[in-house]
DNA sequence: TCCGAATACTTTGACGTCCAAGTATTTCTC
DNA sequence: GAGAAATACTTGGACGTCAAAGTATTCGGA
């Protein structure tokens, strides 16, 4: 299963021998695509005995960060970056769990909200607190790692414009 | 669609407002999910002229580095991180394209080959050429950035035992 | 040598994501 | 104030990923 190389390192000399360029680039890319991958993984799993994944943990984070626990479909799809289809899929789920319900908006009726359920609440707390438990994944990061990342990252966001 | 702030620095607030602890931690997960949705977005939009994603690209890289320009699918998953399935997946892919074909292995008949064609080898190469002119979606991070994010991830992958 | 365990790949099914198209409602413009 | 454009959400389809089970083949210990 493991290797006994490094597969990105082994990959750098591959490219430059090939002669393909922008080889730090990519090794800046397939590295976010591997952590990507281990944290993924850490987290579906710490939350999977809560028959939650990392996308409804985050709806129900969201939501219960807002004062009255709702919020518009859509909103919900701009905060967290998704796509809309996405947000109907996971409230759908979430819905069927009793976690969520969708109400009208009072005064647009284009709009639905979800709305946190007391059960959804219990539910989130759980959550977080086994994310706190594995660190979301990121033990094995020091400190100085995780702020580096944050830094660098936050530059790439900046520039893709994810806000401004 | 973009925000007027940034998120990841809401959610930080907002988990510490709830005591929610592990927030660096939350942070450093949250923005690379992000980066990589980021990535991946540019990524797959630059292959997708070429008729390639990611997974098919990075399979059809991966043969082009071998002497003979073949492998075991098993060896080409163990390489890529990626499950079994998805490796016969992405090879059916590729192989209805033209770009591998699978070969029967010389002396284990349990084991499959896949095979660069000539057409996967333009393939390969025009693709390398279209993500290096992207930079591989990281423009907008600098090279001290790039430096940051491998060296803080090889920590972590190194922690998760992805090579020894 | 022979049989159980391990290995290699494929198949099936559950999920998640996106895009494109469809419906409903509101806002903008003349 | 009427019609076009924008907005909000849902639906259906394509594709990717993984887990579990199935088939074929090879390995390894008694």
């Amino acid at each position: 299963m493991a290797l006994d190389f490094d597969p990105i390192d082994e990959a750098a000399t591959n490219w430059r021998a090939a002669g393909w360029g922008a080889v730090d680039a990519m090794t800046a890319a397939t590295s976010i695509t591997r952590a990507h991958q281990i944290l993924s993984a850490r987290i579906d799993a710490a939350l999977a005995p809560l028959g939650l994944n990392f996308s409804r943990f985050e709806v129900l984070a969201l939501l219960s960060f807002t004062r009255e626990g709702e919020l518009p479909l859509g909103k919900v799809g701009d905060r967290l970056q998704v796509h809309p289809a996405s947000v109907t899929n996971t409230v759908n789920r979430l819905e069927a769990d009793g976690l969520v319900a969708r109400k009208p908006h009072p005064t647009d009726r284009r709009t639905t909200l979800a709305v946190l359920t007391a059960s959804g609440r219990r539910r989130v707390e759980a959550a977080a607190a086994a994310l706190a438990e594995i660190e979301f994944g990121v033990a094995g990061l020091s400190a100085g790692g995780r702020r580096s990342v944050d830094d660098a990252i936050l530059e790439l966001r900046s520039a893709a414009g994810d806000f401004s």
